[in-house]
DNA sequence: AATTTATATGAATGTATGCTCATATAGTCA
DNA sequence: TGACTATATGAGCATACATTCATATAAATT
């Protein structure tokens, strides 16, 4: 407990509690790295592009087909999740067929599942 | 496959894949409810905040100390939590003790915490 | 080499959203 | 009741970002 006003100067604050939670606390690095898998996977398109690639691979003109995209939005959001390694391709003549890259995705997706179906 | 440019009309389209994915996927409902809880948890605030409350209940002064940001800040993210049932708070005088309230924000952190240990 | 196909990418734009600042409210204590 | 504490909330601003449109590139085909 301190003095004064605004922004925790003068609120009671549980000092155990909060170095108890610094001791816990995951590395920047670490944040970061969470909060750009789980932002990846908050956009509609992206975790429907996710939902689909789990099972079989699609190129970019299925999923756009599928999700009644443009293939240039997908393309785009395909770029996203393949800067932070959720998918891979794999080249086929003219086709790339796209794929799910992180083994993560799928027990997220899972977990996700189950909360939205009654949690 | 089918004829002319864009947006896939005229590309090669494996209907097969396509369908197949037609017939996992998600209600919209569901996609909505899932992109919400990831979207949540994709803000380095909230989810540090998440995190902070495995455990232990902390009050908003609390996590504003442990995350040295302002209280109101803290504030309007809990509110966003909370809308999710993320979060809910206990009063104990004029002190709000917020903990975590939905048993599948522990797994996806676990899940992502292994992700970020590397994966 | 020229065309066509499948995909990638850059710029522009509109919208979403996280924070701040100011103010409001619920509970406590004098 | 009035002052104070802990938190909530609304408006405003600045940034982030998803999509579109136009254009570029890589492989296949002629």
């Amino acid at each position: 407990m301190r003095k004064r006003a605004d922004t925790c100067e003068s609120r009671v604050i549980h000092e155990g509690r909060v170095s108890e939670a610094r001791e816990k606390a995951l590395a920047p690095v670490e944040v970061d790295r969470a909060c750009r898998i789980f932002k990846a996977m908050g956009d509609p398109t992206r975790l429907k592009i996710l939902w689909a690639l789990q099972g079989a691979e699609m190129c970019v003109c299925d999923i756009a087909a599928y999700l009644g995209a443009t293939e240039s939005a997908i393309s785009h959001q395909l770029r996203n999740l393949r800067v932070l390694d959720l998918v891979a391709n794999r080249r086929e003549g003219t086709i790339l067929y796209y794929r799910l890259n992180d083994d993560h995705v799928s027990d997220l997706l899972k977990v996700a599942l189950e909360h939205v179906r009654e949690g």
